[in-house]
DNA sequence: ATCTGGTTTCAGTATTTACTGAAAGTTCAT
DNA sequence: ATGAACTTTCAGTAAATACTGAAACCAGAT
């Protein structure tokens, strides 16, 4: 092995253990994310045995999150003709991997919590009291606020990278 | 104790535990998502041994919790004049609270991730192969989307609350 | 109908993360 | 300098989370 690929595995290595970081740091699971790291630096699809020996993590570890990938949209099942086995690919334009995450993570996470603060703000709709009061409009400025992320993030969700581009040149203008 | 206290107490208790689950999934620690809102709608200050009574939270946790929310300015310290014992208002202005959380994650997490990745990046800088280029672009474009990322960062940190709306308004134009 | 190459599940275990409570530390009044 | 009121630390423990590996399952080939 050349000189240039040991020097590629390094960084690739670098990359996974480092992408694993950051995800635990915003909630998600280690593995799941260094997993994603590993095909996203990936020159070809991945096997699950490949993926488990790459990692070095059980058959049953490497499973259940290469599904939960596929759950979140950041990889899709390949089949090669002729071959039993499933392999795995990941998106790798990163304006549509930021999409995907947004898109989920607003569905999984910000409209429940949406459902809650509407709930919290309707049980005080009309109370009296000033506490009373003061917490409905709390709940009130923090539904707005949620509100306004979840239609950022559809609108995000549904922009074609150009579109965006163009948005952030306005943003920065 | 009326209807009403017992209704929003409820109500407040509701929201102080989805808070902690909501604060979880994004990788923050649920007690101090707890006490977040429990403090968010607090009607006055209240003193650690109040937090550790309404939580039913040992003294350390309570106590760790709150200097945590202190460092990512969200909750302050206040002291009433003639008590030594320290109390602890949070903000409550929801843009202000974005802002400080905007902030304090691309401090703590983006701006390391980003170094991560400008050392991939530069490791990988003058490969010949295929399969290096591929890795050094790729690492690029990431680069490219987390430095937005950051930018967009601190440009929401120094906004203020009615160039954000108007900016907002903007963006569903 | 059986075997082979593969996927999926899950009880048990390991690891990580968070919490407790008591002791040590600090600060201020006397 | 002593003590009361409060804050901080941290070793030990509990709880939550993630991982393993083996068994069950499934689909197609023979």
């Amino acid at each position: 092995m050349s000189d240039e690929s040991v020097r590629l595995e390094e960084a690739r290595e670098e990359f996974v253990t480092q992408w694993g970081i950051m995800g635990a740091q915003w909630g998600i699971n280690r593995t799941m994310a260094q997993i994603h790291a590993l095909l996203m630096t990936a020159p070809e699809v991945m096997s699950t045995d490949e993926v488990m020996e790459t990692l070095a993590i059980s058959r049953g570890n490497a499973h259940t999150n290469l599904k939960d990938l596929v759950s979140w949209g950041l990889i899709r099942i390949v089949t090669k003709k002729g071959e039993r086995k499933e392999f795995f690919e990941a998106e790798k334009d990163v304006w549509e991997i930021f999409r995907r995450v947004a898109r989920e993570r607003k569905r999984r996470e910000i409209d429940p919590a949406l459902e809650t603060l509407r709930n919290c703000k309707a049980a005080s709709e009309d109370m009296k009291s000033a506490e009373g009061k003061a917490f409905h409009d709390q709940m009130g400025q923090l539904e707005d606020f949620v509100s306004f992320a979840s239609k950022m993030g559809d609108r995000v969700a549904s922009m074609q990278h150009g579109k965006a581009i163009k948005l952030a040149m306005k943003f920065f203008s």
